[in-house]
DNA sequence: AAAAACATAATTTTT
DNA sequence: TTATGTTTTT
């Protein structure tokens, strides 16, 4: 029992505690990943069968971790029979071998998002209800609140408060969309990400036979990350443990960070009142930070009014302050980030792996990407647009879909006319409704051609592609009987012109078209061999499908374990550590956000995910904020973030000198510090990002611009530099040969000159973009 | 029916 | 700024 050997005495407690309820609070850093797999490890070790075990987490990735690490201790096969994996996808798979009793067929396709905004789009426009008045997204919010809430739609119509809240809100279609909404995705055999929960909480609650089947199989169940469970999932929980009661939950309710997609708090908080017998063990020593960001943590996050005592601590060396840098706009901010981790990779041998930067929204990546591909500083962007997102492989994927699962209109209205071959919207339109009219599938309309044709009212013409169309269709499916996944994908970007079509876009984004699609097809055939190896694998294109559509942290799965620097979401970063933290626009208005900012209950969550952010940091941790930042296409100017001021002045440190005296004249946030805005036009603020950190930034304001006679080329690494002039004939890459005719500007750094070009007429151009070379 | 031109809305976080 | 949607042109 070596895996025993380590485990503090609170530690131990958890892991050996077999039977009964059991609540384990884990602050931040206090082991909770170690705890679950070595529970997992020894209730295996003890005789439990892993099949009888159901592990559930919140992300893929960190189920994957898990599996990686229970496997070290028990051993692959062992590993593999467990049921580990996402609610979403657990519940996926069980709802695919009973999907029968639900009226769907196994193969129904799983909507994400971006589908199911497609489908409340269409059933708006169907209803012909005012999309103004009902956002699409705004509805399906809505929707999403009553299905993780169990309100369907009978149980909708039946409650007279929420029809009076709605009606009060000025939605009073709600009711009608919500109806449509449901009658679609089943129509279309498909399941949105909320009726993977719902369905499963009626499977359960309808089919007693089917409950005890898997209260029976899951004898032990183990939920990570308790404190983001919604209702729903808190019920499928409650209703599997109900026969047994040996469940093990495990969450930090200073670490609740997803209320926004229905996660109760209260899960956790009334874990007591669902279990009296429980036990409770609470972890409170953080072995992953230095004491400095635990007790900069715990002050901040003492300003919560909603949370359990806890008293995390950590032994570590007091470490270095938090050092705060403010910079003057997104830029500049992200270039002191990527200078300060191209320093620290080269005096202190960090990895650049041992980086993170951690960041509100996605949009935020841009500046730091640009940023840290100027120094050639290794980076992965985590989270985003996902690969499988992206349009190309999006479209390639939906004549998978429809081969899986013929009724998938949303993928047969993405591909029917893509690439284009004259079926048009007008025929697509009139064979929906035709379809409608005779109350049948539009597939089978499509299956029987020369029947329905007649009644159509299509050319032969049209008819003849659209028959073309389903015959290329019915021909994938028979190859996809012999065939494997790869081959027929391959196929069908191939035969459908898809491949053609993207290649004749030789732009550079066409390229990467293409070679997305190469990556996507690479991808498939790594799903093969992985599937064959494993005992019990399943090579098919649904199981291939399922797997994409429940995961967004895919990436391609090539270049991964690399020495690379990361950039995510803090709500990403749950679950990660990482030696150095750069936590980035902390700004009021970004972070907490100003969507978020209106009640306590929101600005609390807002500090929880402060919180999450710093306990990320083993070693060290940056702040940084800019003065102003470009968003929606101006420059907005903002304040520091709440939270800085919220950090003890003992745990921080500013790096721009004067900012530090300033700061500690003054122990509040709010003085003229944060006063001096620049008022300039963004390319400005532009600098040399050669400088030292310790620049101070107060340039002087660039005044009235004057037209001047000469000015010296610059490019965008700061460096070699010619002397340019009115009437210079210049060469532009991508514009070609031109005369400059005017040049603007005082600051050196941000010369504006006019170019009339020979082919593209006139431009305005910085020179220290615009790359011109004099002739 | 397809492409191009034009207009306008949007950026919170994820399974 | 970008992404998306709508209208106009070919």
């Amino acid at each position: 029992m070596d895996y025993l050997k380590g485990l503090n005495e609170a530690q131990f407690e958890a892991v050996t505690t077999l039977q009964g309820p059991l609540m384990v609070l884990a602050g931040a850093g206090s082991g909770k990943t170690r705890v679950l797999t070595m529970r997992i490890a020894h209730l295996i070790t003890n005789g439990v069968d892993p099949f009888n075990i159901l592990a559930l987490t919140f992300t893929n990735k960190a189920a994957k971790e898990m599996k990686e690490r229970i496997a070290k201790v028990v051993g692959d096969s062992d590993a593999r029979s467990l049921w580990m994996g996402t609610f979403h996808s657990v519940f996926a798979r069980i709802l695919r071998s009973e999907a029968h009793y639900l009226g769907f067929s196994s193969n129904f396709t799983i909507y994400d998002a971006q589908d199911a905004l497609n489908v409340m789009k269409k059933v708006i426009k169907d209803l012909s209800i005012d999309a103004e008045v009902y956002k699409p997204k705004k509805v399906l919010a809505r929707i999403s609140q009553y299905k993780n809430n169990l309100i369907t739609v009978n149980a909708y119509f039946n409650n007279p408060e929420l029809l009076e809240a709605d009606e009060r809100a000025n939605m009073k279609m709600i009711g009608e969309i919500y109806r449509k909404y449901v009658d679609m995705c089943f129509r279309n055999g498909a399941m949105d990400f909320d009726d993977l929960l719902l369905k499963t909480n009626e499977l359960l609650t309808r089919f007693p036979e089917v409950l005890a089947k898997y209260q029976d199989r899951f004898r032990y169940i183990l939920v990570d990350e308790y404190q983001d469970t919604n209702h729903s999932q808190y019920l499928i929980v409650k209703a599997l443990a109900s026969k047994f009661e040996n469940i093990c939950v495990v969450g930090d309710d200073a670490q609740s960070i997803y209320s926004f997609r229905g996660a109760n708090i209260y899960n956790i908080l009334n874990f007591k009142k669902d279990y009296p017998d429980a036990m409770t063990v609470s972890l409170e020593q953080n072995y992953r930070s230095t004491q400095n960001i635990v007790d900069a943590a715990n002050v901040v996050i003492s300003k919560n009014l909603q949370q359990f005592k806890k008293n995390v601590f950590s032994e570590n060396e007091v470490g270095e302050k938090i050092k705060v840098y403010r910079s003057l706009s997104d830029a500049d901010e992200a270039n002191f980030v990527s200078a300060n981790i191209f320093e620290l990779h080269n005096t202190q041998q960090r990895k650049f792996s041992d980086f993170a930067i951690l960041y509100r929204t996605n949009s935020q990546t841009r500046a730091f990407e640009d940023a840290l591909r100027k120094k050639n500083i290794p980076y992965r962007v985590y989270g985003g647009l996902s690969f499988y997102q992206r349009k190309e492989v999006k479209d390639l994927l939906a004549y998978l879909r429809i081969l899986v699962n013929e009724n998938d209109s949303e993928a047969l209205s993405r591909i029917i006319n893509y690439p284009a071959r004259g079926i048009g919207e007008t025929t697509q339109n009139k064979l929906i409704v035709f379809a409608d009219s005779q109350n049948v599938p539009v597939t089978q309309v499509l299956d029987n051609l020369g029947f329905y044709a007649p009644q159509l009212g299509l050319n032969n013409g049209i008819i003849t592609k659209l028959g073309d169309f389903w015959a290329m269709i019915k021909a994938f499916q028979v190859m996809l009987k012999t065939e494997n996944v790869y081959d027929v994908a391959m196929e069908v970007a191939k035969r459908s012109g898809l491949i053609r079509f993207l290649k004749e876009d030789q732009t550079p984004e066409g390229i990467s078209r293409v070679e997305n699609i190469q990556e996507l097809l690479n991808s498939m055939q790594g799903f093969i061999e992985e599937q064959i190896q494993v005992e019990g694998g399943d090579p098919s294109l649904s199981n291939f499908m399922e797997n994409i559509a429940l995961s967004a942290d895919t990436q391609s799965n090539k270049d991964d374990d690399t020495d690379k620097v990361s950039l995510m979401t803090i709500h990403l970063s749950k679950g990660l550590e990482f030696p150095v933290v750069h936590l980035v626009g902390l700004e009021e208005n970004l972070f907490p956000s100003f969507m978020s900012s209106s009640t306590r209950e929101e600005l609390e969550e807002e500090r929880r995910l402060f919180y999450v952010a710093l306990t990320r940091a083993e070693k060290q941790a940056f702040f940084t904020y800019a003065v102003s930042r470009f968003q929606w296409g101006k420059i907005t100017d903002s304040e520091p973030s709440r939270f800085l001021s919220e950090v003890d002045s003992k745990y921080i440190e500013f790096i721009n000198p004067m900012m530090e005296a300033r700061f500690v004249n003054n122990s509040g946030v709010n003085s003229n510090i944060f006063d001096e805005r620049p008022s300039e036009p963004r390319f400005f603020k532009k600098k040399d990002e050669k400088k030292t950190l310790e620049r101070n930034f107060n340039t002087p304001p660039a005044k009235k611009l004057k037209p001047i006679a000469t000015a010296k080329i610059i490019n965008p690494s700061g460096s070699s530099s010619e002397d340019i002039e009115v009437g210079d004939r210049v060469r532009h890459d991508r514009f070609g040969v031109g005369e400059v005719t005017f040049l603007d500007g005082t600051d050196p750094q941000n010369i504006k000159a006019k170019v009339i070009f020979a082919n593209e007429g006139e431009k305005n151009l910085i020179l220290k973009f615009a790359k011109l070379t004099k002739i």
